[in-house]
DNA sequence: GCAAAATGATAGTAACACTATTACATTTGC
DNA sequence: GCAAATGTAATAGTGTTACTATCATTTTGC
């Protein structure tokens, strides 16, 4: 269990934080305030001086241990790709076929979330909401370039890197795996928010889960895989 | 000519703007200055005060045309929605084959933009820079519902709407029509980000344009259309 | 039990979003 | 051609936020 929550934790760029959150309770009550807090009024309402209040801290210690509200939401993404990444690990490992672990990956990344529970100070649910909402502003800004630079956007990247690696075991010759990856993650975050906010701009079903339905039917497709 | 221009310009609803800006050559200016500034400086480092001493004018007569800097985005991005639907209009009309609509559609919405030169106003490389980096910031907030209720993304509707019914056309029992499509249009955004950003979440070939080959060609094999 | 580190309390600065007011210039209706 | 309407500019001001600094107090490691 340790293990677990020291390797998400390892996968985290030290550069990210000022002080490392996981090393005291006040950092733990720090995320898990976020976390409730920015689920509830968004990363735009979102202010240091409210977490505070909310955790019964002040505003000049919570900037001691990250620069600004943008590398705390940093922090959050990464942590949730490094939870990803570990999730697919357990669906994959000791499976022989290629096929069936691209698929447990793609259910992985485009299922809605449940509560793990492993971790007392994450509630990854509400993180999850987090991230579909608010992620893309951790790299759709002019930061990127340094941030990519400083490593924040690695355990997303090696996430990618792992599934396309089953796309090209599957067909060496595939060229564009890692879009179809990231087409896929990026894309059920949006049909997400989409059902939830656009309706028209998606198509619901109110049995069963069509997102995964659609993605995964998308990906065998794309890849000539014969649909089981 | 002009008929075009109103015609774009009558899709975008009134409530987003305070005053119309193309009614007035400030109006215009502000337009043409916010593309130049936000695409230079990015969403967040974009302030009317900026603004205004760049386009010789004052904070608050911009805000007698926009209540705030986050409905001028809204305002450009159903703009670009309404030029899109228009450029895909164009692309469709008169064409036959269900087949080669959808594909023309799908390389109008994902292919690079050029220069229009329609609209002295309106830079479109630029704004599609804008659209790519920014727009998410449009709809991905706490503010959709009120917007969405105003009718501020109707125009992105209408455009996944129009190309949903010619997936139809090919498939009348396909499931997904409003997904696919609003997969694609998503997905080329962020595959365009990636490829100047982090390319390494994308697949880019020197020659050729990767990324409208990798939509093309997945939304082909998706509805079993053969390939050309 | 003491030194060092962590936290809290408080204050303060600069920038920003946004509003209000007034004055003056330009256009438009008739 | 003149009054009314509209557009533009200049200025000031408010409340909020991001962020820093300082110092007192508490907690912790050894």
């Amino acid at each position: 269990m340790l293990e677990i929550q020291s390797d998400i934790a390892s996968k985290i760029n030290v550069k990210v934080y000022k002080k490392n959150p996981l090393t005291s309770t006040l950092g733990k009550r720090i995320l898990s305030g976020t976390i409730y807090l920015m689920s509830e009024i968004g990363f735009e309402d979102f202010t240091f001086k409210k977490l505070s209040d909310a955790i019964n801290s002040t505003e000049a210690t919570i900037y001691r241990y990250f620069e600004n509200k943008h590398n705390l939401l940093t922090y959050l993404t990464m942590w949730y790709w490094s939870w990803l990444q570990h999730k697919c690990f357990l669906k994959t490992i000791n499976i022989k076929s290629p096929q069936k672990r691209l698929e447990n990956v793609i259910v992985a990344i485009t299922e809605p979330v449940t509560l793990d529970n492993q971790f007392d100070y994450i509630d990854e649910v509400r993180l999850n909401q987090i991230v579909i909402t608010e992620s893309t502003k951790v790299y759709r800004c002019k930061k990127v370039d340094k941030d990519n630079k400083d490593g924040f956007f690695l355990s997303y990247k090696e996430l990618v890197e792992a599934a396309a690696e089953i796309v090209l075991e599957i067909d060496a010759k595939y060229a564009f795996p890692h879009m179809l990856v990231s087409t896929v993650i990026e894309g059920a975050h949006h049909q997400r928010f989409f059902a939830e906010h656009l309706p028209r701009l998606t198509n619901i079903n109110k049995e069963g889960d069509s997102i995964s339905e659609f993605f995964i039917q998308l990906v065998k497709n794309e890849l000539k895989i014969n649909i089981s």
